[in-house]
DNA sequence: CTGTTAGCGCTTTCAA
DNA sequence: TTGAAAGCGCTAACAG
């Protein structure tokens, strides 16, 4: 090793692209071609240049990058908070296809931002990203007409937007909350229970699947509610004053697994059976749900999936091959039944 | 209403500070002044160019502004991946206190980057962020000495680092490792079995453990290695294997809680009672360690102190007043014993 | 309290 | 294949 490496302690001014030019004795055009459109700069000189980038420890300044080219090579996700494992799946397959092509995924947790949605979507504007997903609702018009008003790319997800701000990969809400109905009624269950999370997504699936239950002629005996972020902790809870209540019941839904195992864990500890005495299913197929015993019926959205879309059609949108609002993807849901129903 | 609001179709230029003066009939410094330092301007102005803002719908370039005033406002969180639960309360109290001091927490999620330590750590000082926040340790010498040589504000937490690369907010997994070693001593255990996640601070927590049980005569009769990540479903399998090879054991303590969750259940698929039988020990005090059935015992960190405490050093490097290197925090730990030991 | 001047670091456009 | 000139949108420094 004849270089010189990069100095260990900190620069009073870090190298510019000009420094690295000077260096190569190049102009800071070639540099910056080095790094972006290596294609267009002939070996010997990118060899020159890129011992330079190294002797200088240059790291390019992408804000100045995006100023001017007006192209950030940034995503934002917005999630409602990080101890959601719904969209694990979701940010690793969006991040993965992202970062192959060159785009930088960063997450904003929006539960963080006490200036409500509308600062928060200023807050993410302001950085000028190329595309932005939603893993949740924006429930405030002033932030939705915000985005549309901007132009940029946005992808909902999770859901099906009745009024989308541009393209939208998710399943209905509905749909699920009439195919739990659905099993629970085949399962011969007469007198259910429910112990829902008090969010929008929840309700729309907890309308749709008391319809379907009152309509096959099984009685919705009880239904608990619990604030959002919900944990197992609330399911307890919830099964707890059920069960004090001394309403019979031979079944119940969960608006969300993380509740389903608490509900489990209190029958339980009361002695019960499930799903002899009790069925229980939840929704979500969260990991443990395959490993709890007795294992957990629960539904299924492939996350995964929904990110993989996202990511074709977000990078579509950002390349102008896609128009906005156009399209509505539905990844669909699916039963999965195990033994706790 | 006489106010135009902003358009809601995509214009073709978004507005500009320069739109939002010639508006306000000011300079565009006065506008800037408004945003960022509104104490400086009269109550009269200040009315006219946010009436301005309004109209035009202008959403600040923070890119052309951190370019010049070299400051982002920007803090960048590095986590192995949002799967894991351990950091939510850390990220949620580190975003909350940086949000007060108008600094925006963006998450970079370390396993999405192919590129590995290094690219990752340049992706992210492409950005210019005022601070960085490192949840992991980053295992690549390179890396480490790409934050060093640019000098800015870093923060390791969750481990006390032996070679800080600026400012550490952590605990002693050494410490831990004795701690559940005295606390299955203390309760009479003889034979323990392990069931370990295979990465470096589990690691580390397990020889300290080891070492302690055997200085005690305890003899540790089993261990069960799992790669990262890992779920309940790898304490069940873990579980098994230790049952098939029926080596006696009255206690098996594992890396995580989520270790000790599966671990649990496949002993009470089983037919084994847990504590009576076969203690489970976790760490991590995860959500649902109080409520499985039975609760288990487990070791706590103070997340959130640790977000706290880092969000306070960090702005605190930033600002200038602490000089780098300089503080090394120790958060410490507790045992929290349930009912599973 | 408000404005003028200059330039942050980079890429676009056009030219050689 | 390489370079020169111009300027992205904003704020620091200084002046009034």
């Amino acid at each position: 090793m004849l270089e010189t490496p990069a100095p260990l302690v900190p620069r009073a001014t870090p190298a510019t692209l000009d420094d690295v030019a000077k260096m190569a004795k190049v102009s800071p055009i070639t540099v910056s071609r080095v790094i972006n459109r290596p294609e267009l700069v002939s070996e010997k000189t990118q060899k020159k240049v890129r011992n330079a980038i190294r002797k200088t420890g240059y790291v390019p300044n992408m804000l100045a990058g995006a100023l001017v080219s007006q192209r950030s090579r940034l995503v934002i996700v917005v999630v409602p908070n990080i101890a959601n494992r719904a969209f694990v799946d979701t940010i690793g397959q969006l991040g993965q296809r992202l970062a192959q092509a060159r785009y930088q995924l960063l997450l904003s947790q929006s539960d963080l931002d006490a200036s409500g949605e509308s600062g928060l979507i200023d807050a993410i504007l302001a950085r000028r990203p190329d595309g932005i997903v939603l893993t949740r609702r924006l429930q405030s018009a002033e932030a939705r007409d915000k985005l549309i008003a901007r132009g940029v790319p946005v992808v909902e997800t999770w859901e099906l937007a009745e009024q989308p701000i541009d393209t939208v990969v998710g399943f209905s809400h509905e749909a699920v909350g009439r195919a739990m109905a659905g099993h629970i009624v085949e399962r011969g269950h007469r007198r259910v229970g429910l112990v829902w999370s008090d969010d929008d997504r929840a309700t729309r699936r907890r309308l749709a699947c008391v319809e379907a239950l009152r309509a096959a002629g099984v009685e919705v005996v009880a239904c608990e509610f619990e604030r959002v972020p919900v944990d197992m902790g609330n399911g307890r809870e919830a099964m707890t004053r059920l069960l004090k209540a001394g309403v019979p019941m031979d079944a119940v839904i969960c608006s969300i697994d993380l509740l389903a195992q608490g509900v489990m864990a209190e029958a339980q500890a009361h002695g019960l059976r499930v799903p002899e005495d009790v069925a229980v299913m939840g929704f979500g197929n969260l990991e443990f749900a395959a490993h709890t015993h007795p294992r957990l019926s629960t539904v299924n959205v492939d996350g995964g999936r929904i990110g993989l879309r996202t990511a074709e059609l977000l990078l579509q949108r950002i390349e102008g091959s896609l128009g906005r609002g156009v399209q509505v993807e539905d990844v669909g849901f699916s039963l999965v039944v195990r033994e706790s129903t």
